[in-house]
DNA sequence: GACTTGATCCCG
DNA sequence: GGGATCAAGTCC
């Protein structure tokens, strides 16, 4: 059934959290989806935001687990991500791409089009259908009743934060071979960073099609 | 390749 | 304090 993820689910070494949360489904006031692509960030990363310590834009980073983390970038997108391991050690997972699972309708009206692999398909493209903001650095993430909630796999899409019906065309034709919502779990580089490029710390549900860009060939397992 | 704005860095 | 730099992206 649908569950909550705990904050004690976050509260763990973030290259754990972050495959375990592919296949769980995010929700910002009932919209969201199935996660199919995240990246982790560690302290002693050079490429994460809390690698030269803290400041006022990465606090959120060094508070306890389970929180949001968003930040501004290159003038004008937001990004989201969760904040992993024991307080004060400022790692995090940034949520990259989702399955449009419920809300379909707030999410084409945010992005302006219909296209439902195009609406939730980078970090940036998945904060704006969820309108998720500055204002939501810090919120809480795993508290009953919040505005923002993680569930367990098999809560499959129809997980519902206090949120409407569920349209769940997208998510479910996503998966049209596999029933239980278990990802084939691929590893890559991250996107887009030029320090610590080479860590294979980016994570995909292999066989979704709302990655922010395909795999590359060499990524590929399984028959073929 | 352009766009766009703010956090961070480095100098002073 | 102030100016230069560059950024975990998106559009097609």
């Amino acid at each position: 059934m649908s569950e909550l993820l705990a904050c004690s689910f976050f509260e763990r070494p973030v290259l754990e959290v972050a495959q375990d949360l592919l296949g769980c489904t995010f929700l910002a006031d009932g919209v969201g989806g199935r996660l199919v692509e995240v990246e982790a960030y560690r302290s002693d990363d050079p490429a994460s935001h809390s690698y030269r310590g803290r400041t006022a834009r990465n606090a959120v980073m060094y508070g306890p687990p389970g929180r949001l983390y968003v930040y501004f970038t290159m003038g004008l997108h937001f990004c989201v991500n969760v904040v992993c391991g024991p307080e004060g050690q400022a790692s995090a997972v940034l949520l990259r791409a989702l399955a449009p699972a419920a809300g379909l309708e707030l999410m084409r009206a945010r992005r302006g089009f219909d296209d439902p692999r195009r609406l939730c398909s980078g970090p940036a493209k998945l904060t704006q259908a969820l309108a998720i903001t500055r204002a939501d650095d810090g919120a809480p993430a795993c508290e009953p009743g919040g505005r923002f909630g993680f569930f367990s796999r098999d809560a499959g899409a129809g997980a519902t934060a206090g949120g409407s019906g569920s349209d769940l065309d997208a998510a479910s034709s996503d998966h049209a071979a596999s029933s239980d919502h278990t990802p084939r779990i691929v590893t890559t580089t991250r996107i887009g960073v030029t320090a610590g490029a080479e860590r294979p710390w980016r994570f995909v549900d292999a066989d979704s099609r709302f990655l922010s860009r395909p795999l590359p060939r060499g990524a590929r397992s399984g028959p073929g």
